[in-house]
DNA sequence: TGTGATTGTCACTTAAGATGATTATATTCG
DNA sequence: CGAATATAATCATCTTAAGTGACAATCACA
């Protein structure tokens, strides 16, 4: 690829890299909320109870700092999971302002369901590529990714869920 | 990388190529949003006038019909770049119902600084990889954004803004 | 000619996040 | 000890952006 067509892509939009990567998150984000739809959970949920998993009884501030959301909103995220029986609150055990938050055993049942749901949608997703395409891209992304301020594993991504 | 560490990683979200693009693509369009900021405009109005730019004279409808954007949000838009004095509406020369939409002498002015705020944004996202690297980025995401059922150069990330 | 479709507009609704105040509890320090 | 300050969670409110439905003007076509 010559500058001058790198030059011409560049006005075209789709031959920026910025672009690409808004409008295959958003689209991205998109169908994974419709995928997780009957499960009555969207991505944001997910990634919560995906948290929440691997670090019981943290508290809503906690989580929150973790997933970059701010802890009012984090009220109203647990109070999704704990209307669909997902997470609840519980004392905390050293602090009595806060509560420790903790899966069900439902949402252990549901879990196992969610992730094949985004393995499928990764599937689908990277159908267009073949193995090696697959982990290029991946490392590639992680890359970005990493780069510096910006905490790990922490989402802004969790807005783009718009079911 | 072995299965092994594949699998480990998927749980872990950051593993996941369509959690990745979400994050990476919303968090780009932030940044860009707020580069774009002291110009007065967003990126869907970067996006709209670089269409125009192409295009001049086209109705609303056929301009919200190939970017993604519903008509009724295309008048918004429209309005917001007039406000701007970067777009005007004239008569249609064959339909009275439609407006043809053309960009201004100020907007043509403004565009090359936009573009350039644009390459800013492209070079700072993609620091952290050299040439090459860039280059196959660039083009496994062109390929898995050329996907069938999405037209191309076709946004759901204007939606993406947010500045 | 008249019937149905299309263009742009507007008013209304919905969804989601940001903000600020409030209550209960914890921590710090004079 | 006790007062001042900070923190956890909640709530009410505001803003923003998109989706919906209704409408007038105009077009297309039978």
């Amino acid at each position: 690829m010559t500058k001058d067509t790198d030059a011409a892509n560049a006005t075209t939009l789709s031959g920026r890299a910025g672009f690409l990567l808004s409008e295959l998150g958003s689209r991205s984000a998109g169908r994974f909320a419709v995928r997780l739809g009957p499960l009555g959970i969207a991505p944001k949920h997910y990634g919560l109870m995906e948290l929440l998993s691997r670090n019981e009884g943290l508290t809503q501030q906690q989580l929150g700092t973790t997933l970059g959301i701010h802890r009012n909103v984090m009220v109203g995220l647990v109070d999704d999971l704990e209307k669909r029986g997902l997470a609840e609150r519980r004392r905390h055990p050293t602090d009595r302002r806060a509560h420790a938050i903790h899966l069900t055993e439902s949402a252990r049942g549901l879990l196992p369901l969610a992730r094949s749901i985004a393995d499928e949608h990764e599937t689908e997703l990277l159908s267009v590529l073949d193995g090696p395409e697959r982990a290029q891209l991946l490392a590639l992304l992680q890359r970005l990714a990493a780069q510096p301020g910006r905490p790990a594993d922490v989402h802004p991504g969790l807005r783009g869920s718009r079911p």
